[in-house]
DNA sequence: AAAACGGGGGC
DNA sequence: GCCCCAGTTTT
């Protein structure tokens, strides 16, 4: 099958049967554009059901960027042990609210620069908070949007800043913000980064099963 | 381009 | 006990 645009929105629509949403989306419900930020910084190279509790135990404490500035990093760094890499993350959450109160008056800031500029923040992370704490259009690139992209042959791409510029050359783009939250789910459950289940795969039709890249 | 950061969950 | 996990920063 042709990567025409009209196929990969199919091929979106297809995998999108999975009903769970991500964490983020979940977390979107019922929590601040800051918070949606502090949850995504700690979720790089974590588990879901690891970050999910820690980050909602931390709000609770400190749920603003100004309580989070001023808090005690040795407090901050025991909420959120379990998450890993503690201390680089500590000192990056604090410092993102040091950064938004005396840059941008305390709000989080909704370009894409300027949340790049934040401890902690890469293009991964500033634009998931675009899409879901600001409901604007973006492609998160992630593992997970990475390898399948690859794998359905959407994109031959070494780095995910270049699967995201294919992927939003050949995406229309009112259909960006879906392509994360759909990859991701489909990544999790059914396109998994080691032993996929192909067998389960109701697009499996369009995958030229161009090689399976590497997990990481 | 490669290394460092990391505890907890799954098997 | 071993491997993996919604990346980012530093070397």
């Amino acid at each position: 099958m042709k990567n025409t645009k009209k196929n990969i929105i199919k091929t979106l629509e297809a995998m999108s049967s999975i009903e769970n949403l991500t964490m983020l989306a979940e977390l979107k419900e019922k929590h601040t554009p800051f918070q949606m930020l502090i949850a995504t910084i700690l979720s790089a190279r974590a588990k879901d059901e690891v970050t999910l509790p820690v980050s909602k135990e931390l709000f609770k404490k400190y749920g603003t960027p100004k309580t989070l500035a001023n808090a005690d990093s040795r407090i901050v760094k025991n909420i959120i042990k379990k998450i890993g890499f503690y201390n680089t993350k500590t000192k990056a959450i604090i410092a993102t609210a040091n950064k938004i109160q005396d840059d941008f008056h305390g709000h989080v800031p909704e370009t894409l620069d300027q949340l790049m500029s934040l401890p902690g923040v890469g293009r991964k992370v500033a634009n998931c908070v675009l899409v879901y704490a600001f409901g604007k259009n973006a492609i998160p690139v992630d593992t997970h949007v990475h390898r399948i992209s690859n794998r359905l042959g959407w994109a031959k791409t070494k780095t995910p800043d270049q699967t995201e510029r294919r992927l939003e050359a050949i995406i229309p783009r009112k259909y960006w913000p879906l392509v994360n939250e759909t990859l991701v789910k489909y990544g999790k459950t059914i396109c998994a980064p080691i032993s996929p289940f192909c067998s389960k795969c109701t697009v499996a039709v369009s995958c030229p099963r161009i090689g399976v890249i590497k997990s990481r």
